[in-house]
DNA sequence: GCAACATTGATACATTTAGTACAATTATGA
DNA sequence: TCATAATTGTACTAAATGTATCAATGTTGC
């Protein structure tokens, strides 16, 4: 049984709207196997309460990942993660989801005039150091 | 709870623009401890009816604020304190933050089951647009 | 005087919150 | 079984809030 339970982090401040936030978390947790068909989502007005955030804007988020055939959202059952997507939709989505993930990090980065080189410099030293500390991963 | 009143006080005769008062006075007032981290201040149209000024005005205030790290605006939630930074930030400090934040990018990006070499791909052809894109500073 | 710039104002817009009502499904209990 | 309540997503309206863009006005330097 995969009763994973969702784990979302918002950033008020990201400037991001917190529904395309969701959106983009929920897509990626799925494109990358974390969330797998079938598993229900928390009702809308759970994860509002958790997140902070009213539950029309939960709503919001699950109506467009309704609307991309990523989740099956069904009146009076709740929310689930459709059957597994086409690898071609999957791969696209993991991507992105990767590209925005990096795009928040380096312009986060930049805006603390972090140069270019600091910056490479220390995802490359913390990726070795993972490098070490887990890499035999199956 | 600190559910202090904003208070300022704006001389237009001064010269000084409105919206630099304002930042002076916000940023005083948060140096001084009056006002604390987490604290929600006026919204831009209630400080713009008090001070009797346009709504715009306050809202540049704000915006330079928020560059400037200390205060958070949020689209249709409003605008709050952020914790306090120290008045002057070491090189150490400086690269304590860029560790933090790699590592938070990092470690959501490995949860999300990315292998290291996609990382490095995507940070690296990131960087690479953002040095074509606004790299001539002036 | 005038051109360039800074400041302020006006307007339309996007996002979030709030509240309410409703339909569909599920759980409960007589 | 059946009626009822609780749960869940949907729909809609309204208001609050910050944002973006451009126009109007004021200031400054030549």
């Amino acid at each position: 049984m995969t009763n994973k339970k969702l784990i979302l982090q918002i950033d008020f401040r990201s400037g991001l709207p917190i529904y395309t936030q969701i959106v983009n978390q929920v897509q990626a947790q799925i494109a990358s196997g974390i969330l797998k068909p079938d598993h229900q989502l928390p009702t809308v007005r759970a994860l509002a309460e958790e997140l902070r955030v009213n539950f029309n804007t939960v709503a919001r988020a699950y109506r467009i990942l309704d609307e991309a055939r990523i989740i099956s959202t069904q009146q009076g059952r709740g929310t689930f993660i459709t059957e597994s997507l086409p690898p071609k939709v999957t791969e696209r989505l993991r991507r992105e989801a990767l590209e925005a993930l990096t795009q928040r990090y380096l312009s986060e980065a930049l805006r603390l005039e972090f140069s270019k080189s600091e910056i490479r410099q220390t995802v490359n030293d913390q990726l070795k150091t993972w490098n070490e500390a887990n890499e035999p991963k199956k």
